[in-house]
DNA sequence: CGCTAATCTAGAACAAGTTTCAGACTTGAT
DNA sequence: ATCAAGTCTGAAACTTGTTCTAGATTAGCG
């Protein structure tokens, strides 16, 4: 049994400095290609050429284009925590943070609607075998509107309340990209849905 | 100009006896092959040789796979509809009679994970091409909910929380589906959800 | 009935995701 | 420096959704 990799994620040999570069420039060919056509204009054969590398290498390092999207949303979501970090939410109360986090978020994916609609209808189409990284994206998620919320231990009923914004966050996303619903309803229902949060939180102190 | 097919869905000509038993025989396809395999097992050419179409035939009737689920999952949907109406649920709450509607349309999912899959994969696959038929599946899970609540004229901000009820089905369903959530943590958080309902409700006169 | 337009069929052809394979190149260890 | 193991390349093959075509069938109409 080896003792190697106990920390994170299980058994990801460490990338050799070319292999790295690889990774770097799959993702932004596959960012790119999703930037002009959405999911349909991210071909494998085009992102193996974009990107310099041979199709049959390309599917090593992304076993299939769901994976290959999914892992761009992962590399898009961190680059948007950082900079939501930088500018916190202004809001008194936790339902307005996390409603203008998320609003924040949800204009930043407008200015690329091409590759918003390829990242989530990637996720949403995702099946068991991509579950890790999926989830690794939940995760991210739940760690920003927990950023936004303002919390350190949450409860049980609070995590459910942000699995449940969570939920309206995608799901309202998905129904703007395929054009059943506007800007201003999913404004709407992520306001209403950020409510759920102030129920659960106890009356502050003092 | 035509005056032709002014009340319904745009432009649907009446369908002859043998095109309504074509239709009704290449859904039961659909479905059956869902069943059994999920989204993957529904492959077009088999669903046209189970349904003793030619594959020609079957896109016409149906323009894309997508397009055949999405059908597929309008035909449960409404079955399902006709089920729950006649047992409506019995809490005393908007809050718990949504919740257990839900639930209640959830286990019967449950009974078909790999329908459900094919079912809900397609529906939030689906791109602008689709709107109008996922539109239509939209449309009849509002109703199913709007019973349970028992409104007739329900206000904006209620139809709001409803929405995102709706989403958060769909989400959670997702989730559960991929496994990345247990039914416990499902019922849990459709819970959560249908809290919003009683807050927007104005208090029963009397 | 006999005509015409629409529909249906069988099957080939095409497109894009995925797999496979032989050979060239890298890497790490000795 | 050299060898073995692992990785990358280029290209072909395979799978399944989708489109196309030519000919047979059917439906509606005079």
């Amino acid at each position: 049994m080896p003792a190697e990799a106990s920390t994170s994620r299980p058994a990801t040999p460490p990338l050799t400095e070319r292999q790295e570069a690889r990774r770097r420039r799959i993702l932004h060919a596959s960012a790119q290609l999703a930037s002009r056509g959405g999911f349909d204009a991210v071909q494998m054969r085009e992102v193996a050429e974009s990107s310099q590398v041979a199709l049959g290498t390309l599917y090593r390092y992304f076993p299939s284009k769901v994976h290959l999207l999914v892992a761009t949303m992962q590399d898009q979501l961190e680059h948007m925590h950082g900079t939501l970090r930088k500018k916190p939410p202004a809001g008194d109360t936790a339902a307005e943070r996390v409603a203008e986090t998320l609003m924040r978020a949800f204009r930043a994916l407008q200015r690329e609607p091409h590759l918003a609609d390829a990242m989530v209808r990637a996720l949403t189409f995702a099946d068991r075998s991509v579950s890790p990284e999926v989830d690794q994206v939940s995760r991210q998620t739940t760690a920003i509107i927990l950023d936004a919320v303002g919390l350190e231990n949450p409860t049980a009923e609070q995590l459910s309340a942000v699995r449940v914004i969570e939920h309206t966050w995608h799901s309202a996303l998905v129904t703007w990209l395929s054009g059943r619903a506007s800007i201003a309803q999913v404004k709407i229902d992520i306001e209403t849905v950020c409510r759920l949060i102030d129920l659960t939180e106890p009356a502050p102190r003092g």
